[in-house]
DNA sequence: ATGGTTGCCGTGCAA
């Protein structure tokens, strides 16, 4: 099973680009977010062909999840987080009982002050509630995947430039300790740094640049995590990193994982 | 230290 996640910034505006996803990387599955689309006005009448099964949570022009497939699921469903009904959580079960978590978790604004930001404060509550939701689903046997905008880029080789990002959102200590308590609750295995441990790895660039590539003050936002149960059976890893210059590009590329499910 | 771009809508806000 091939799986992408994708940050697309708008499906409405990008579904075009995902048929050339799929002919550059043939994903079986495709978990979006930013969707940015209440469910009536899904974009289901251009993707069904080539995704007969959709599951789709979005509210009008923010946020937004949608997981896309070629292989049946059984079973969808979708939490709310933080008391709020923004559709950041959309969830399907396959035949066989692997299950797929598709997340995006708040960006948190730009000050990394809690006290000082309300969007910061969000962010490390959402964390916090996930964190003990995994801890109490966790079994042991689960087979379980978990994907998306995490909006967190925790290790050095996950930035351009640790030293000038460590008070930056997205690479601050308070929120990488925080990730670290959520990927400990279900001992989830981090997919891409299973084959790539150091290698400087980046899934976003900024709109604010010249030329990204020149620039490549990027980072690594959006993460594929499975179970232990299912670590032996990840197959290898792909980031789209051409997916920036596509026409009308999202900020954030599409992360795939091959697993033998 | 500042400002840089994009998408939602039709204005600022969120990223």
């Amino acid at each position: 099973m091939r799986i992408a996640t994708w940050n697309i910034n708008s499906v409405r505006l990008r579904a075009p680009l995902l048929d050339e996803l799929d002919a550059l990387a043939s994903p079986d599955v495709v978990c979006l977010q930013e969707t940015k689309v209440v469910d009536e006005l899904f974009p289901h009448k251009v993707l069904e062909a080539r995704y007969p099964y959709r599951h789709a949570r979005g509210m009008k022009g923010y946020n937004g999840v949608a997981i896309l497939s070629k292989i049946p699921f059984t079973k969808t469903g979708g939490r709310d987080w933080c008391g709020r009904q923004d559709a950041r959580h959309a969830t399907v079960t396959f035949k066989g009982g692997v299950e797929l978590h598709n997340f995006y978790v708040p960006a948190g604004g730009d000050v990394p002050d809690p006290a000082a930001n309300d969007k910061f404060a969000h962010k490390l509550d959402f964390l916090a509630e996930l964190t003990d939701w995994l801890a109490a689903e966790a079994k042991p046997r689960a087979r379980r995947i978990l994907v998306g905008d995490l909006n967190i880029a925790p290790l050095e080789a996950d930035v351009w430039s640790h030293k000038q990002l460590v008070n930056a959102v997205s690479h601050t200590p308070v929120e990488v300790e925080a990730l670290g308590r959520m990927q400990a609750a279900h001992d989830w295995v981090d997919a891409v740094r299973h084959f790539a441990p150091d290698e400087q790895l980046f899934s976003w660039w900024s709109y604010r640049s010249k030329d990204w590539r020149a620039s490549n003050r990027g980072r690594r936002l959006d993460h594929v995590w499975v179970t232990p149960a299912l670590k032996g059976k990840l197959k290898g890893f792909e980031i789209l990193t051409d997916a920036r210059d596509w026409p009308k590009a999202s900020d954030h590329v599409p992360v795939l994982i091959e697993i033998h499910v």
